[in-house]
DNA sequence: TAACATCTTGTTAGCGCTCACAATTAACTC
DNA sequence: GAGTTAATTGTGAGCGCTAACAAGATGTTA
């Protein structure tokens, strides 16, 4: 940190007297303003150089009403598919010019989320990134009028707020069409809670899936995401033996479906299939290493990014995007019979 | 968002006015200041709660030179262990009156830290939470003055750096004793990388441990702390079933060495025992469940903020604290003999 | 009652920056 | 060379807030 003479960082007229112009002028170079002579611009950017001035962001701030600030809202950041999103959010949003604040949610409450809202308001953020799983949070979203642009993760968007998700009911129509290639007449769905968007939607693409193919779309058990609740249910499949495969809403779950499984003496995939979603980094080495659907959550992020940017900067309007997952089949699924 | 008759948001003169009183009284009602009569106070309130009335956080940082920020410098957010220390630095933060600003590094590389470090100054953080488990982070942040309280997590500390950190040591030893109640003799251990500062202290816990047996401490495989290093390094344990007893470093790794094993024939824990270090939530549903260290991650996070606080509020000077881990028994390693 | 301390409130300046506009200079055109 | 346009630079005001000080109100003591 280089300090002037005086004691203090030094500011746009301490480089504008050591230049020899004039503060605005400095100002001009600092933002890239087009009308500054080329001689102008290099004894202002020696003397910035010289000085070691760096832009006070609180007092831009004050003047321009935006905070460079892009505000995100998370909660169940210790999960594979939001952390690693809000990873993609922020490198996105630094290479964009933003700085990135993050409020998580403890729980997901309607007085949580206005919570936070305020508190980014308070910031006068740029624009915020919703990184809430919940369906709920769509509703909190309508009332709470922030004045800036919204980018919901999960969700389709609408007139009002844009989205960026990953396709979830593609991913689900791939994973169980996979099953029924191999023959499957009796999948079930181990889902995650059907208050998650994503939850939601993995079962409604199970389900379509399904109907499709005229098979019964009866076998519908709900979990908490967590490999607990894969585990209890899984033991529940495994007493039943109603189903020859189990498409599982995502890899911790289906991580407690083998365990459940395993311990139960049913083979998988000899006894039983098992398809995850995620594709998390440890999803290939479960026992059996794990066929699942791999969602690009780092790209969902930079997407966020993209949209919300527009928004911010060319008064773009609402807009949504959408991230194609992939199938991965490793050996938690027989492969096909022909 | 209220609005005055204007459409702008209201501001200290719009609340004075209508309060009756000055501006300067408004913002000692909003800062707390003790010298406000019970009746202006109240009028005072009146007026913000009708207007809706929010403190400018821009101009207000512009005059005190505070930005009620704390930047977190992050690495491998996609971790079980710093996504949850930052939700606990997050939470504890927000709780205090604490923006977080964050930061993540693609790669570990002085100058990308050097640059966040920059990146944290323009927006004039009020302090920097360190979390990125690599030595060499410390050498970066010794050179680079940045003017703000430093708490680095995983450091001891010193004079100018608080640190906060689990007992990483302590884990080790208490895994490693676990294994030798049983009776093992020659036990290996999966390391993380060494240049990790938490790679580095497990590595030695695990010596210590073997030293104060008498027992021999040759047997120490690098891997990455990823499950497929744990799953290929696994597959060496199990060809050459020099040791009986593997103490890894993370549970991840631990996930692709029990991979390893059953692919090799190598039961566990009767052949070989296992012990991890995190305890993630997955971990009791691994085949075998996995004994492992647990650590408090948020706790962690929270007493990060806790000093940090204290240094920037009341000036207090670089201190550190440790965060004693636990062994959770479970079935990956036999149960002891006697 | 005068003199003083204490509590409460108001006035003024300025944090560092950008915006709107004015002023100056350079560059063309006829 | 005067008139017009465009490019470049400077001036002044003000964003909303807090700090420092000034001033007024109230209470306390001799």
């Amino acid at each position: 940190m280089t300090k002037t003479s005086s004691g203090r960082l030094p500011r746009l007229e301490d480089v504008a007297l050591r230049a020899g112009v004039s503060h605005q002028t400095v100002s001009r170079v600092v933002n890239n303003h087009p009308n500054v002579s080329a001689a102008t611009r290099e004894k202002v950017e020696a003397a910035i150089a010289e000085l070691g001035y760096r832009r006070n962001s609180a007092a831009r701030s004050l003047v321009t009403r935006r905070s460079q600030t892009i505000g995100v809202l998370a909660s169940e950041l210790s999960q594979y598919g939001p952390a690693h999103t809000l990873l993609g959010v922020e490198q996105a949003a630094r290479d964009a010019g933003y700085f990135v604040s993050i409020a998580s949610l403890r729980t997901v409450s309607s007085e949580a989320i206005a919570d936070s809202l305020r508190h980014f308001m308070d910031q006068s953020v740029d624009g915020i990134v919703v990184l809430v799983p919940h369906s709920q949070t769509l509703n909190v979203l309508e009332e709470f009028r922030t004045g800036v642009p919204v980018v919901v993760v999960g969700s389709t968007g609408n007139a009002e707020v844009s989205g960026a998700m990953v396709d979830q009911q593609m991913g689900a129509e791939a994973a169980v069409g996979h099953l029924i290639s191999q023959g499957h007449q009796r999948i079930a769905h181990l889902s995650g809670p059907m208050d998650w968007i994503d939850g939601a939607a993995r079962a409604e693409g199970w389900r379509a899936a399904l109907r499709r193919a005229g098979l019964a779309d009866d076998l519908l058990l709900e979990g908490d995401w967590s490999a607990g609740s894969g585990y209890e249910l899984g033991r529940r499949l495994a007493a039943e033996r109603s189903a020859t495969a189990v498409f599982v809403g995502n890899d911790q779950m289906a991580l407690g479906v083998l365990r459940a499984f395993n311990e139960a003496g049913v083979a998988v995939p000899d006894d039983v299939s098992v398809v995850g979603f995620d594709d998390q980094p440890e999803s290939g080495y479960f026992s059996p290493p794990l066929t699942t659907v791999r969602q690009d959550f780092e790209e969902l992020g930079r997407r966020c990014i993209d949209i919300m940017v527009r928004e911010i900067e060319d008064g773009a309007a609402a807009s949504s995007t959408v991230v194609p997952p992939e199938l991965v089949a490793r050996e938690s699924t027989s492969r096909p019979a022909a």
